[in-house]
DNA sequence: TGTTAGAATAAAAACGTTTTTATTTTTCTT
DNA sequence: AAGAAAAATAAAAACGTTTTTATTCTAACA
């Protein structure tokens, strides 16, 4: 199809010095004119400008890279489990770098991926990118209660965005959804719906939103004057076998839940297979909320109550703050919650049997 | 839990000239010496090592990058769709940036991830990496039939390696799966099982591999000697939405598919969910056999027979091809086609009541 | 009409490498 | 033991910027 203009490719591309035979001006000039410097006079600005752009004149950046010590990228810290059988995880960050990628759009950064196999291979590579300067700015997510990758940032001084909180009183620069406020949501909703004996699908304890959840989630009991169900809580990782895996062990109990509240999508699947190798009903014997990752659980067999937040927003948000975050700006200046949408699919209620 | 030792970093990271006044030689015979460069007696360059390794010497990526011309980045394109409504599509990539990632570990290079919302943009942004030089290989999917990319890159003598091949005979390296040999062989099974209306649910025409499966398609059904049901293959993005609304527009012709050929997960799930709210059961009213990217399928209900091909091999595998790529070796040397296993989860058959 | 302050521009140095060229040292010939 | 060849090392240049310092030019002042 593409006619072939095969551009004969000889001429090198032309650097600040090109510009400054074509001028006449100097070097020196030239760059000061190209960066706006307001030492050079606005004619031969112009004229430099012009230049520039007529000979499609874009700056090195490896001769700037060495000057100035920066290296134009963006890192982002990319979590993948080692696990061999748990392949949905993470999916959702294909729409993390898509944000990232689009508010770093039109700027001189680049966007540079890291993958992670766990948190303390992540602490490493948070490091070798500080000390070697890989990068200008990271960003990074699957933020721990207690995080040595925050610490060592914030002792470095490393602008950084992290994709959740910390515990730790700290002045950083975040991008969060509010997980308590979800989760209480969630909780709440099913308390309402007559459910007393509630399970939650939880991720680790260590990591800071798993303890987000718990408090929404007690604090939902607490709020009904209910006695929280605590001994419904399951944690593990977030796959579809652990999912699975829950509700199988948790239907056992002496009390068995009436209702589950999952974290995610791959969670949600396991629950729901698991449930149907039960022969339990979603809707009729049981209900179930989840979370939305990547927008597919209209498509579940029924349909389940979720709430949703397109990751995406959260991916340019974290970028935009980066960037502003590169150029000096206060990090406490750079914080904000998402609270996700609630998507109501079922009436949660088991059919007002309960109620 | 970290005691902070606090490495107050005042003194800067040691250069080739820290490594200089250290061992007395000048930095001429240091940099071939850790280049392993034949000129430098084995003496000296033992010398030169141990001293490199005593202060923690590491060349800085940005000198070396603006004297050789190098940028030490490997590219990756990665596409996500526009589309708001779809957000599983593009969920494999987390697994290829990972092979890809595993693959350039303990090398120079650096993975930079450049986020592509359509065929034409990416065309534009690899001319940008090449003409610009912000890396020195690149690696990308989604191949066209004639692929411009691959014409573009190819005529630049640019190092790439394609996840999928175009239908032109061009020397270039590539990774693939046999996608002619799994539909052929998904097509089969079924008409082995009695099957003789079969859908293909298959990405749009101009995707190479979309021509690929209609291949095999086409080629089980001529192998039995019976017409193909060339009227029941569909074509769309692989969302779940279109997975949906294939099956449901599918089941009302005149002589309707009694099994589905899927190509992703996505639509799979699409696929089920409509013949869901059809109220059809699949194993019983119809058979689906899928293809299997995220290793989620064991849990749909009913699991359903698939081909699987872990994808972050496929990632490794294009890592170390561009590595080899870069350093000069023939591309058509590094070419390699996986063939997917087959996991049967059901008997394909209708229980037997067509054979 | 010289001085001089300020504006505009130029020159030079630097960032950390690699590579080309030059110099010194060693080894071999005779 | 002198000379040449070979081996080892050093010096210098270059990559494309930015920044610091130096120079030139213009205009204002006395």
């Amino acid at each position: 199809m593409a006619a072939h203009m095969h551009k004969t490719r000889r001429t090198p591309p032309p650097t600040i010095k090109t510009l400054a035979e074509i001028t006449g001006y100097s070097i020196a000039t030239i760059s000061k004119a190209l960066r706006d410097s307001p030492v050079v006079s606005p004619v031969t600005r112009d004229l430099i400008f012009k230049a520039a752009r007529e000979v499609g004149y874009q700056a090195n950046a490896r001769g700037m890279a060495l000057r100035t010590g920066k290296s134009f990228q963006a890192a982002v810290l990319m979590p993948v489990t080692a696990a061999r059988d748990y392949e949905w995880d993470g999916v959702e960050y294909t729409q993390v770098l898509s944000g990232v990628s689009q508010a770093l759009e039109g700027t001189d950064y680049r966007m540079s991926v890291h993958v992670i196999r766990d948190a303390a291979d992540g602490v490493e590579t948070a490091r070798r990118i500080v000390e070697h300067g890989l990068a200008d700015g990271l960003i990074f997510s699957g933020i721990l209660a207690d995080d040595p990758r925050i610490d060592l940032l914030v002792d470095h001084h490393f602008p950084f965005v992290s994709m959740g909180r910390c515990r730790k009183d700290l002045d950083y620069a975040y991008v969060d959804i509010d997980n308590e406020w979800a989760a209480h949501a969630a909780t709440a909703r099913l308390i309402a719906g007559g459910h007393r004996r509630i399970a939650l699908v939880n991720p680790e304890r260590r990591l800071s939103y798993a303890l987000d959840r718990l408090d929404g989630f007690a604090r939902a009991f607490r709020e009904a004057g209910i006695i929280a169900s605590m001994d419904l809580v399951v944690e593990g990782d977030l796959s579809t076998h652990f999912g699975r895996q829950s509700v199988i062990e948790l239907l056992q109990a002496a009390e068995p839940p009436t209702a589950f509240v999952c974290i995610n999508e791959s969670t949600t699947l396991g629950v729901l297979s698991g449930l149907g190798s039960l022969g339990r009903q979603v809707g009729v014997d049981i209900d179930v909320i989840a979370y939305d990752d990547i927008n597919v659980s209209a498509y579940f067999t029924p349909p389940v109550t979720t709430f949703y937040q397109p990751i995406e927003v959260l991916g340019r948000t974290l970028g935009q703050f980066l960037l502003k975050r590169m150029e000096g700006e206060d990090p406490k200046a750079l914080r904000q919650v998402f609270r996700p949408t609630l998507i109501e699919r079922q009436p949660d209620n088991l059919g007002g049997r309960l109620a």
